[in-house]
DNA sequence: ATTAGCACTCTCGGCCTTACAGTGCTAACC
DNA sequence: GGTTAGCACTGTAAGGCCGAGAGTGCTAAT
């Protein structure tokens, strides 16, 4: 777990505090209502009674991890208090054997391909902590060549398909001035894929410049470096899951509220913009309302990870909802598909 | 377009009904509002008087085109008044000269790829019509191979790559009990790409099974069929864009309204559904209101065409909104747009 | 066929009232 | 000192009422 600086968590909770608000932030998460010293007392603790739990309550209130909407209602979390869960509170479940197994059968059941591994894990995440997940393939920090096929389909209209070591395959038509022959292409595809295997761009371009077919190879150097450029700007093409849980979500019954979501999962603009600082990092990032850079998603939590292997490959992995998400589900949720992405890429591409 | 049969729409319209109805729909496409006499006295039929205007009305209501709320409400049009406007009253208007050469260019603007064109589509699209996109990528009714590749990633681990005529790139990895050479593997891919080109799945199978290594030929066969079976059963990766326009719909502020949208749009049911009697015909579909077969989506209208090539490879793409669609620009652009992807196709891969 | 005039109907927003949920405080208790 | 019963206090939510306003439908006149 990345552990945030966050200010004001000094303050060690007393065993019964914690218990407490635990039992505020899972209730609270479960029924999106505010919750009672009243039913604390009769589902969780009922050693005491209420009056006790409502000091506890009004302490943790005064420490800034509970709030109340109005006099008259119970407490609900605060960023900080649900920060604090996360940090301190939260039982590391994991999963059971039996739902791994489920899991992993269900990958391996499936055609040997990124794109289904990501649609299939954006599935099945998204079922399990009923919130919108978000995936970004995987991209490589420099991309380099695995194979590649240059394909005559037309009067000097070229089809350059490139696969990268990420197992991304990259296609793009060139139009030429003259027409070349079917021969020659193929004479430029083996000897690329005899002696540039492995190469990336950079490496490329004296190559190609020098080549039978200078025109063809250049567009397959353009095609690696736009490979670069999307890794970097992180414009590739995030895959959405899950995107009608929110819809039933009290917080989103008005539109007003998740329009920006909807945008902001459209664009992709989530995991682009923290591809940098999360590849960099490891393990699981946490952003409790506030505390994520994205002002049009208030009140909004995003729970992310990365897969892949670094220098080699990265994506990312996340679940986005409201700040009430079930963060005991989503993190290690999250964990457990990015390594079960880790380990099927491992297997498949990097050997 | 494809004229349903709908009864009770027999009526022919005096001159006077058909602008009345058409100034109703249109002002209320635009205003979400019901619309008054008043209003169209005002803005559109200054002529005459509000109870000139008022009479009309209540004919029109009496055809069945036109709704209300309650007694002290404006005039709503029902699902017939829209079917009536999109059949006889809406201008046919298409496209200014500048618009169609600006989209034009923006295709041109890009990589030569059916992925892009149809990322770029739905986005154009839905931002004219503002409001949520779906395009299917194209698929044959049988896939013929273009181009295909068998990459040895791994000891005993072979990629198999292949492009189909559709310009579709499907890729598979196999696994193997005995390890195969690169230079088998390339020998293989020389040989299907020299003689086996433009074969479907079922003219390839004695090929593969006669083959040097019928393990790897199998599964490119298999790759074939599942793209046959996806076509077929439509569970091809439609692409969605501009979803959250919905969302500033008034008619989806409450969630419950838009759950179904977006349920049915995340599994892609409506191409799919209806691609079937979509490939069949030719021009452009309009559901509107209850006319569509999913009784999930009731107050939603659909506007399909298809694109691509009879007999070779077809797609669909479509908008989807309340009923309340802005029709005059819904139709004329999926038109547009299903044309311009026609000619791209053609152009690229089909020479 | 058109139109002015007017009664009629229904909604919407504001305001008040009541019921009630849940707290905060105080004083007693162990 | 921590815990608890009791009770006053406060804010919300739901229902009822009222007046304003919007827009129609009808009738009678042109």
């Amino acid at each position: 777990m990345l552990i945030l600086q966050v200010e004001g968590m000094t303050e060690a909770l007393s065993v019964r505090r914690g218990r407490i608000l635990k039992h505020v932030v899972e209730e609270y998460v479960i029924t999106a209502q505010p919750v009672s010293s009243d039913v604390l007392v009769r589902k969780y603790v009922p050693s005491v009674s209420t009056a006790t739990v409502r000091n506890e309550l009004a302490a943790l209130e005064e420490f800034g991890y509970l709030t109340h909407p109005h006099t008259s209602a119970g407490r609900v979390p605060s960023d900080l208090g649900y920060r604090y869960y996360v940090e301190w509170l939260m039982a590391d479940v994991g999963l059971t054997e039996t739902d791994e197994r489920l899991i992993s059968h269900q990958f391996h059941q499936v055609e040997f391909d990124i794109g289904e591994w990501i649609h299939l894990a954006a599935s099945v995440l998204s079922a399990r902590v009923q919130n919108p997940v978000m995936i970004s393939p995987p991209v490589s920090s420099v991309s380099r060549l695995r194979r590649i096929d240059f394909v005559r389909i037309g009067i000097g209209v070229v089809l350059v398909v490139a696969m990268l070591r990420s197992g991304t395959i990259k296609q793009q038509v060139v139009r030429l001035h003259d027409d070349v022959s079917s021969e020659a292409l193929t004479r430029l595809a083996n000897e690329w894929n005899e002696l540039l295997v492995g190469r990336s761009a950079d490496e490329l371009r004296d190559a190609a410049a020098l080549s039978e077919l200078p025109d063809v190879a250049d567009a397959a150097v353009r095609m690696l470096d736009e490979a670069d450029r999307q890794s970097v700007a992180g414009s590739g093409d995030v895959h959405v899951a899950g995107l009608s849980y929110i819809a039933a979500q009290p917080e989103f019954v008005t539109g007003d509220r998740f329009q920006p979501l909807v945008e902001a999962l459209e664009q992709h603009i989530i995991p682009n913009a923290l591809l940098g600082p999360l590849l960099a990092s490891t393990g699981t990032y946490v952003a409790i309302g506030q505390e994520h850079p994205f002002d049009q998603l208030s009140g909004c939590s995003v729970v992310l990870a990365r897969y892949g292997r670094p220098g080699e490959m990265l994506g990312v992995v996340g679940v986005i909802g409201p700040t009430r998400l079930p963060y005991w589900r989503a993190v290690p949720m999250v964990g457990y598909i990015a390594r079960l992405l880790d380990r099927l890429i491992e297997e498949t591409y990097l050997t």
